[in-house]
DNA sequence: CTGAAAGCGCTTACAG
DNA sequence: CTGAAAGCGCTTACAG
């Protein structure tokens, strides 16, 4: 076994037989290092492999290097894709990337009051997570730059990244009207606590202003568990009433190829007898011909990167106080006027 | 805005009358402090809402309370569900995660190189990357724990969580050759360089056995890009071939969904005209109603947590060398006997 | 441009 | 059981 590397700024520091205050200036790029000490130095530095202890350097008034970001969760296609997209960036640039789940409502509430983060992040991207008052001050408390993809809009200023759910949820619902249909249901999801996202709030939102002035009173709405079992067991509901609506819109494509797969098993056609549309434009919407609404979802991530990254910079760029991303109608096969 | 919390050990010391040697040796739970002072401690640490800073814990031969997870990239439903199992052990015991991907054969470069978790975490965690002897000799100089979850058996008894590909291949292919097929191709995934993962070689071994053991030579075997992309240009590759075989065996679930899509596109009745099998049991598999073989994902991230973190505990509990999960056959609508 | 020195907030022998 | 003190490896005024 290789023993373990331990070179430090010393060892670079007596190679060049200069001090370890030079070293550190020179390392950072920082002015007051003439240009031949500075290429001695970085040389060196190369030779020896050396790295700057992360430690060190944040004990005595540097940065960690790291930047918290914390999801819902990784294992649905929306977060994991957001944080490949911030993931991208941060490599790019030596960031590290340390991941926060907030799988149920006891995780979330511990990461809120606990902090974990506190002394381990130079700034923070919270991805989808609406905030309560008492949490935005939580987070605020954490005493770095913060950015939000999704969820509510922050209030005082604070950076937000997203798309115009509502607008979103009217490009749907716009499509189903246009083509004819009149007695459209949606499926909204919730977590398991009941709750519904910000997201959520704003499609359904949507939903009704458009359905509000076609002049279609009080919809129908299924509330599910988020994910593909909600969207089929959504789906269920809606089979088990008297009359079936002629279209359904899914509040994502995965509620949505639920709906799809609950319709197969009963032999209900699609388009034919009912059109389904979704939100997303997920990898497998193509697969199964699914009208969806395109979000840019990799984009989303790797912004809310550039501007953390640009917020931490020596310039300390101020980050824009809004992003809103266009979303755009994807047209398929699962979705055809009334019959 | 409120000002940034900087409680320190010296504050609780003060607060308890006591030095900052016995407040540090209370709150790690170490042995010569009397059950009064550490109780005192223990509810002054919580009222000022205390917690140790993990750099100068660290830099004075404490632990980081880090571990690094190497993902070869994210946004794919494998890595991402790994990844959850992980962060669930994780977030229960306070660990932080360290996200590393290496998405190309240059960040992949790099990473091993420089090295960028050098003094920064606990131990590793590196899920299905195939290592190279250069690259296990400079993932050993980190000088941490190390559990592997896929790809190549380490040598050298060091801890590995997966499943037997070549088995998995064998039941999948097993099953073909059972309800009768024997002109059964395979669609093979490579990364952008044109490797293939370790995973891979394993699955075609086990194809080529099964196949060999039938009596069938030299069975076709398409190399294709990663991915449900992959997977549709896989089938296209093997329409436009003079005979269609009746069966494929894809290397995974992806593959196996574009392959769906470009048959359904094409116009070939699945399973009538052709039967397609996948390994991996995604999400998306039941609502394509694919055979498939399945592998326990989650547990994979999961078990390689515990097994990280019981060597991170006090009795360092040596690692279980090698932990094989089981598969098993999934069938569904994709696969019948040939026509 | 360069260096000696203080200090960041802890842990850990070493004394008592 | 308890505390004073050294030291972890850096960054940053402060002098020169």
């Amino acid at each position: 076994m290789i023993p373990r590397q331990t070179v430090n700024m010393t060892d670079v520091a007596q190679r060049c037989g200069v001090s370890i205050a030079s070293v550190s200036r020179a390392l950072r790029g920082e002015p007051g290092v003439s240009p031949a000490t500075r290429d001695r130095i970085m040389s060196a530095a190369r030779e020896l492999a050396y790295v700057v202890s992360p430690e060190a350097s944040r004990l005595s008034g540097g940065s960690t290097g790291r930047v918290g970001v914390v999801v819902p969760r990784i294992d649905a296609w929306f977060y994991a894709t957001v944080l490949a997209g911030v993931a991208g960036e941060f490599d790019a640039v030596g960031v590290d990337l340390v991941l926060c789940t907030l799988p149920d409502s006891s995780a979330r509430h511990r990461f809120f009051e606990a902090l974990p983060l506190r002394r381990k992040v130079d700034a923070v991207i919270i991805v989808s997570v609406p905030l309560s008052a008492r949490e935005r001050t939580r987070l605020d408390q954490l005493g770095v730059p913060t950015v939000q993809v999704g969820g509510h809009h922050p209030a005082g200023g604070r950076p937000w990244i997203g798309i115009d759910d509502e607008l979103a949820a009217s490009q749907a619902v716009g499509h189903l009207l246009r083509i004819g249909h009149r007695d459209i249901a949606m499926i909204q999801a919730v977590d398991q606590e009941g709750t519904a996202w910000a997201a959520d709030e704003a499609r359904i939102r949507g939903f009704h202003d458009q359905m509000a002035a076609a002049g279609v009173a009080e919809p129908t709405v299924v509330r599910v568990p988020w994910g593909i079992d909600g969207g089929a067991q959504g789906m269920e509901t809606l089979l088990s009433r008297p009359r079936l609506p002629s279209a359904v819109f899914c509040h994502s494509d995965e509620i949505a190829l639920g709906a799809l797969r609950t319709l197969r098993k009963s032999g209900v056609a699609v388009p034919q007898q009912i059109s389904v549309i979704g939100v997303d434009d997920h990898p497998s919407a193509d697969l199964s011909e699914l009208t969806t609404v395109a979000q840019p979802v990799r984009e989303q991530g790797r912004l809310a990167a550039v501007q953390v990254l640009g917020a931490l910079g020596d310039d300390g760029a101020s980050m824009p106080v809004r992003t809103t991303l266009p979303t755009r109608l994807v047209i398929r096969n699962s979705t055809a006027p009334p019959h």
